[in-house]
DNA sequence: GGCAAATGGTTGCATTGGAAACCATTTGCC
DNA sequence: GGCAAATGGTTTCCAATGCAACCATTTGCC
């Protein structure tokens, strides 16, 4: 079992290294073509996909943080692709929306991006993706539980 | 065909999301414990691998760029735990080794990160755990072959 | 031999990204 | 109702990152 530790081998390393790679190619689209950063690309597509709505939502669904959030927000806002108004339930909250001109350049770049996924996942059968995609489910929810090890904010997990 | 964009289903987003939380996990024991950042472990991996090695082939290894492996290598080198002579061949280039201290150093995390990486691993088959790292390979290569669409500076040609 | 180009590595500078401090409002509690 | 704590978002500040300019040396070429 004591095997060693060689980077090549070692799924921390992999999964960054390709990740990396992966974000750099894909940037040449929406990045270098439509001048989006990555934040503000994941807020123009979850707006696109829900609709209205909150900022808290926003980050819970983008896996960004508050602060790029808000951050990516102010940047779309600028160039007139997202409308905000604040709720009439809550002051603090702000529901955002993408306006006519932020749905019609996701548009245009949502087909680019699907055909550059496409070519990237050209190699593999239809069963090795869902394969790929299972893989890394299961990874995300291995690593939920495995917060342990004298980690005192860990909270007893979910399972009843 | 036309199906649509949705982050749950997005390669790029999920990868990346899965190697964030992969990092920011594993950070814990290199990070919090040993004081290390990401490119000098890394850089520590490495070099506890193949022994002497010169700065660019460290870059090479590890996909850190020179000015990362730079700047770890610095780091390293203040804690006593990696040495630097240069080459007779070459006075440019360094020759990079770990120190006692830093063998040592490595020796003592090296158990800790195996163990949490099979503990991540766990819930896979070994068969699956192939499965993985060759579906990763295959889009690493993948990546390699799609540069094209009009970069310039793909390809074996140097303009003189 | 000598000069231009290439290579190895470091440093400076501008940008990015995240943690913590910060307002504004709302909720909980007495 | 009123005050402490919590919540939604923004701003501030500092560390990390990356690009480009930069030395030093070596290579190629005449």
């Amino acid at each position: 079992m004591s095997q060693s530790l060689a980077l090549a081998r070692f799924l921390p390393y992999r999964c960054n290294s390709l990740a990396r790679k992966i974000s750099v190619s894909l940037s040449r689209i929406y990045a270098e073509k439509y001048g989006l950063s990555i934040p503000q690309w994941r807020v123009l597509v979850t707006l696109a996909e829900y609709g209205e709505l909150q900022a808290s939502q926003v980050t819970e669904l983008t896996s960004l943080d508050k602060v790029q959030v808000s951050r990516a927000v102010a940047g779309l806002r600028e160039r007139g692709l997202l409308r905000r108004r604040s709720s009439e339930r809550d002051s603090r909250a702000a529901l955002l929306c993408l306006s006519d001109t932020g749905q019609a350049l996701f548009h245009r770049i949502e087909p680019e991006v699907l055909a550059w996924e496409q070519a990237l996942l050209a190699p593999l059968e239809p069963a090795e993706q869902e394969v790929l995609f299972a893989l890394i489910d299961r990874l995300e929810l291995r690593l939920q539980d495995m917060r342990p090890v004298g980690d005192a904010t860990a909270g007893a997990g979910r399972s009843p």
